[in-house]
DNA sequence: ATAAATACTACTAAACAGATAGGATATATA
DNA sequence: TATATATCCTATCTGTTTAGTAGTATTTAT
């Protein structure tokens, strides 16, 4: 399972592609609010958002976020690893965040071999989804 | 990410796929020790297993645990579904635990689209795989 | 100066992960 | 029938993660 704040993740670039439009900046209360999420609790999305730089940031009056790159350079697996970590459902299968088995030998391992499998099927999808292909347009 | 829980109770049953002969019960501390699962963690886990129909148990001495059906008849995501819940990414996209998004309408959210693709690809794997076929033969 | 936005620090409640402890119950066998 | 040995069951525990909330500091447009 992805997180709720993951998903929450995903919504808000989605909302701000959607309104980059005459370079304003897309302000938290807005996005809370068409997007139904908690104000307080986006803040913090966004500025882990801006940290990793998927956002930048101006702040006080007529303030908000907008996206660092274009919304077809920002791919849904990197959302999805600043967020929640890592994406294949075992460590040791994992490219990103890999963490050696201490009870089996991996070479051998039929469960790792299984999890391999659902690791590339999994990203063959994930790498080609965008913000971008997740807007109206 | 799948559980340490659900992961030895794949191992466990793999191993006692393993050991089946002569029709005597495998018994916890054997497994425990020879999978180097805490023992009293292992007890429940083979005790949920058995609630839910993958194991049989004989109690007192010279007791254990069996495959209550034939290895090849026990899938991975049936083990998978029982210890951990869901295997979809998303509440709303699983098949077995689906809730529904109160955020979103369904029909017409890309990022439910995109996670059913995940789900069924997963699937299409995960289905394929047994208890037999995780064994040594 | 002031209003309005983000930035930052700290805290909380509930659930989950990964166990451990101890006693009850069943069973094979001497 | 006593005993050793296995599962069964209930309760408990510690640490981490999830999903937030509260309050203050700082920046910026007007």
């Amino acid at each position: 399972m992805i997180s709720n704040k993951c998903k929450y993740a995903i919504r808000a670039l989605v909302h701000i592609a959607n309104n980059e439009q005459d370079d304003k900046p897309v302000m938290t209360s807005d996005i809370a609010h068409e997007q139904q999420i908690p104000r307080k609790f986006l803040e913090i999305i966004l500025r882990e958002l801006r940290n990793n730089r998927i956002l930048e940031s101006k702040r006080g009056k007529d303030g908000g976020f907008r996206l660092l790159r274009a919304a077809e350079d920002i791919s849904l697996t990197e959302v999805m690893r600043i967020i929640d970590g890592p994406i294949a459902m075992l460590p040791c299968v994992s490219l990103n965040y890999y963490r050696k088995c201490d009870e089996c030998e991996e070479e051998s391992c039929e469960i790792k071999r299984v999890f391999e499998q659902v690791r590339d099927r999994t990203l063959e999808i994930l790498n080609g989804q965008t913000i971008k292909s997740l807007t109206l347009s």
